[in-house]
DNA sequence: CTTCTCACA
DNA sequence: TGTGAGAA
C-alpha cells in the first residue's frame, strides 16, 4: 500500500517535510518505513493529510484534530460490536426508529412485530 | 540527488 | 515551524 516517498507527499499535499514528519510525531499519520529508513507513505496517508491541512484552515489545532479522529475511532469499534452481534447498520437504524415511534405512543409498523425474525431482538 | 535525525546566533 | 549540518 505505502509507496510514495516524502518527496511526492510533499508536492501532492503542498506541505513540507518538516510539517509531515511533525503529524506523524502526533500520530496523525503512520507511514511506514523501508529497507533505508524511509518513510513511505500510502494514498490514505496523502488522504488524512488533506484532512489534516483543512481542519487546520477551520482553526483547529493538532490536540483538536487527534480527538476528532480518536471520537471516530470510538464509533467505528461500536459498529464493529454491533457487528459482531449479528446486527447490522440498517438494523440499528430501524430498532432506534421503532423506539422512537413507541415512546411517542404511535402504533409501530405491523411488520416490525409480524416477522419472528426482529422479535428476538428485542429480546436479548 | 533525496531523505533522515538533531539542534538552535 | 524554519533551517542548516552531517550521515546514509
Amino acid at each position: 500500500m505505502s509507496v510514495l516517498p516524502i518527496g511526492t507527499v510533499m508536492k501532492l499535499t503542498d506541505l513540507t517535510a518538516r510539517q509531515i514528519r511533525y503529524y506523524e510525531q502526533q500520530d496523525l499519520i503512520k507511514p511506514v518505513r523501508n529497507e533505508g529508513n524511509r518513510r513511505m507513505y500510502s494514498l490514505n496517508d496523502v488522504d488524512r493529510l488533506l484532512e489534516i491541512k483543512d481542519y487546520l484552515d477551520d482553526g483547529l489545532n493538532i490536540s483538536g484534530i487527534k480527538e476528532v479522529y480518536k471520537k471516530q475511532e470510538q464509533l467505528e469499534d461500536e459498529r464493529k460490536k454491533n457487528l459482531q452481534k449479528g446486527l447490522t447498520d440498517s438494523d440499528v437504524r430501524k430498532i432506534l426508529q421503532d423506539e422512537f415511534m413507541n415512546i411517542g405512543g404511535l402504533k409501530p409498523p405491523s411488520s416490525t412485530f409480524d416477522n419472528p425474525n426482529n422479535f428476538h431482538k428485542f429480546n436479548e
